[in-house]
DNA sequence: TCTGAATGACAAGCTCGCTTTACATCAATG
DNA sequence: CATTGATGTAAAGCGAGCTTGTCATTCAGA
């Protein structure tokens, strides 16, 4: 699954700890994610949509 | 994370076998997920949302 | 009745998602 | 320089997601 996270945060002018934070999980987890070692849980996307505002498929893409 | 699976494949007229075999996933996992015993992972909730033709927010409810 | 399809559930085992802790690199700023 | 913030990465550990295999129950139909 390739995602849009790296572009978002930068967006938001938010750290990966700012992201971390808001997300309630740590910084590493979102480093790995945006990094593509591995995909979110279906709850953590979840939270991803809320933070950023968007549907969970305009975040992660289909691949 | 509630689910809405057991509607759709009703709708659908599927067994969870039918579902199963749609998704690549083994019938347990199908039947553990509508049990709500586990959610199901990003991907597989991806491959959901295809076969059912719907956006995964319409399948999976913040809860 | 008997059989087969559908469902629910359990166990053992493997990999993935996430944690904490820790260390290294790089850029900016004093 | 020395420091600080942001990032990348690694290891060990735990629970979640998924597998195969198996068994029990229910219900429709020959």
């Amino acid at each position: 699954m390739n995602n849009r996270l790296r572009v978002l945060r930068a967006e938001k002018g938010w750290s990966q700890q700012d992201l971390a934070d808001r997300l309630e999980v740590s910084r590493q987890s979102v480093n790995a994610i945006e990094t593509g070692k591995y995909d979110p849980s279906l709850p953590l996307a979840f939270r991803l949509a809320d933070v950023f505002g968007l549907p969970i498929e305009s975040i992660f893409l289909r691949d």
